[in-house]
DNA sequence: CTGAAAGCGCTTACAG
DNA sequence: CTGAAAGCGCTTACAG
């Protein structure tokens, strides 16, 4: 494997004026660098990480990542996912600082001014899409503080990338499972999160769609717990009650756990349930058999993948000159595969 | 970040020697070792990788990986694994050689001896659960070549780590996946890949296990195709030629796409079909409608997973003092989630 | 049993 | 526009 060293003494140059060359820095003569270029190419120069890494030990960079608070238990595994690849970025010289704040856009914004104050390099964040958090967060990206989305995304911020699900395909997805776990009439009812969160209403518009046109399918009613188990509890009990002839549910966010025990009291364990992600009391209602199936989003990977796509960026912004989409996998889990 | 550099000045002692003590390295001063431990402790000391790394450049390990010839293309996946951290690590001075040899004790005892006359320093396998070919790996074991199993274990193999699938697990997933998506009457056709491998026989035991006691599911016949595709083809010709009312196939492991072609021929895309993984003939499967759903087994991780752990372990081998078992999500795949 | 020094590959502040 | 030198943190061959 080729090193600088090697490809200075090829050129006759010092290594101080490879590394110049080959990270794009300012001024060397052009016909120097094209030389060192030829060479690198010639040789096959790929740059050893782990000189990179040792010698960025002098950069710190700080990044600020802003997801929804501990209401949503989803987010924790993303939070373990960006605590994984910090830890081993740490050794390269990156810090994170995580806050999690309720889903509102002042929330949001105290959290993003607090990020800017403690001097951040970039920001990761699950977009409130709200006017004023777009609009300052597009204040802070052209003043060149780089933002990515995470988990669910906001059309007009101008981030560096999305990474997260595709949500219209997981409602698709679910659709999809709902059909072939069941036979018959099916009546649905249909819990959202918030409708003004971009991605539970593309779930909702995936999951229709896919289900439009099969005629034995009703969706009898939908309904938004906000993403709160509370909410979720008295909606899902007075949807059961009201019509007491639907078959089959669709959880398209959060507030699974409260629905639930909505199905549980009402002795309702017959009903065809679909959910999204794995968190811990969603495992436990599965295993309980109140819930058929679960679609899972790669939460961990999530984190991981957005924080390192921050940190290579951040190292070399050539890599992201246009918004890029990283969808994560879509894993279906039933009770004997947890 | 406390340093190696810092101890040593607050012990008053040289780096090497805080070197030594840390990495339990031969002869220091009973002492001596005590006060740079405690040092060490109190300055909550990790070792810095980037620094390991760069100075691990001059040991150049090579492993032998001995997996599947091309006839199963699922191992082309578990190789993309093993490539990807092998690109990664090759930074800290890995190198890897890979051997697809047919499944027989013959090929792979020729692949193991090619890996010991090149030099390895460690050997990942897939092993052929046959008597000469564990009582040569145990003794390059006991000669000091580390041995990981990957995909399929052999239990008489001591290797350091199995990396893989809960094959039984995977096989009571697939029963409870096909009593989920089917009603009424089920009559049920197995193909096994080999009953000598043992992973192919725990999934056919999962799978019964699952169903046993289930009225309506009868398990009409069992038949072998090898892994292999034409054989597959044949078999699950005859089986519903001579049993029309079979309604339910389950394919135990590779060979799915000439069975699929058999089904297809025979017009029977009515069958409720469960397989395994997804390599791109399964893919191409499942968009057709012939197969209902696939059960993966994460094979880049499975490559991955078991290469990391060989090189940690040549760097430090008190992390693998007795076998460990690392087990693959099982992750359920319909044609909307690909 | 221990220390001083060189080296892994890359980066950067400084001098010219 | 370019080079020489120091440094990131860890390891190791050598000398004592």
């Amino acid at each position: 494997m080729a090193t600088i060293k090697q490809i200075a003494e090829k050129a006759g140059v010092s290594r101080g004026t490879v590394d110049r060359v080959l990270n794009n820095r300012s001024g060397v003569n052009e016909e120097t660098a094209r030389k060192v270029l030829e060479i690198a190419k010639l040789l096959n120069y790929k740059p050893n990480k782990a000189g990179k890494a040792l010698a960025a030990q002098k950069n710190k960079f700080l990044i600020g990542i802003i997801v929804f608070s501990r209401k949503n238990p989803y987010f924790d595994d993303v939070i373990k996912g960006f605590e994984e690849k910090a830890e081993e970025l740490t050794f390269y010289g990156l810090e994170i600082m995580i806050k999690r704040v309720p889903y509102n856009h002042e929330a949001q914004i105290d959290a993003i001014n607090a990020c800017v104050e403690s001097g951040v390099n970039g920001i990761i964040i699950t977009p409130y899409n709200d006017e004023s958090v777009i609009s300052l967060l597009n204040k802070l990206i052209a003043g060149g503080i780089p933002v990515i989305t995470v988990n669910s995304d906001a059309e007009k911020v101008n981030s560096l990338a999305y990474v997260g699900s595709d949500y219209y395909k997981s409602g698709r997805a679910s659709a999809a499972l709902m059909d072939m776990m069941s036979t018959g009439s099916m009546n649905v009812g249909i819990i959202l999160g918030d409708s003004n969160i971009l991605c539970h209403s593309q779930r909702y518009l995936g999951f229709t769609s896919r289900l439009n046109g099969i005629n034995r399918f009703n969706i009898i009613t939908v309904n938004e717990n906000f993403d709160d188990d509370l909410k979720s509890f008295e909606i899902v009990s007075s949807m059961l009650r009201e019509h007491p002839e639907i078959n089959a549910l669709y959880f398209t966010a959060a507030g699974v756990y409260g629905g639930c025990k909505a199905i549980k009291e009402l002795d309702r364990s017959d009903i065809l349930v679909i959910t999204h992600d794995d968190v811990s009391t969603t495992v436990d209602m599965m295993k309980e058999g109140l819930i058929t199936a679960t679609i899972c989003q790669q939460p961990r990977w999530q984190g991981a993948k957005s924080l390192e796509l921050m940190y290579n960026y951040l190292n070399d912004p050539e890599i992201l000159k246009f918004k890029k989409y990283f969808y994560a996998e879509l894993n279906i889990k039933i009770s004997e595969t947890l």
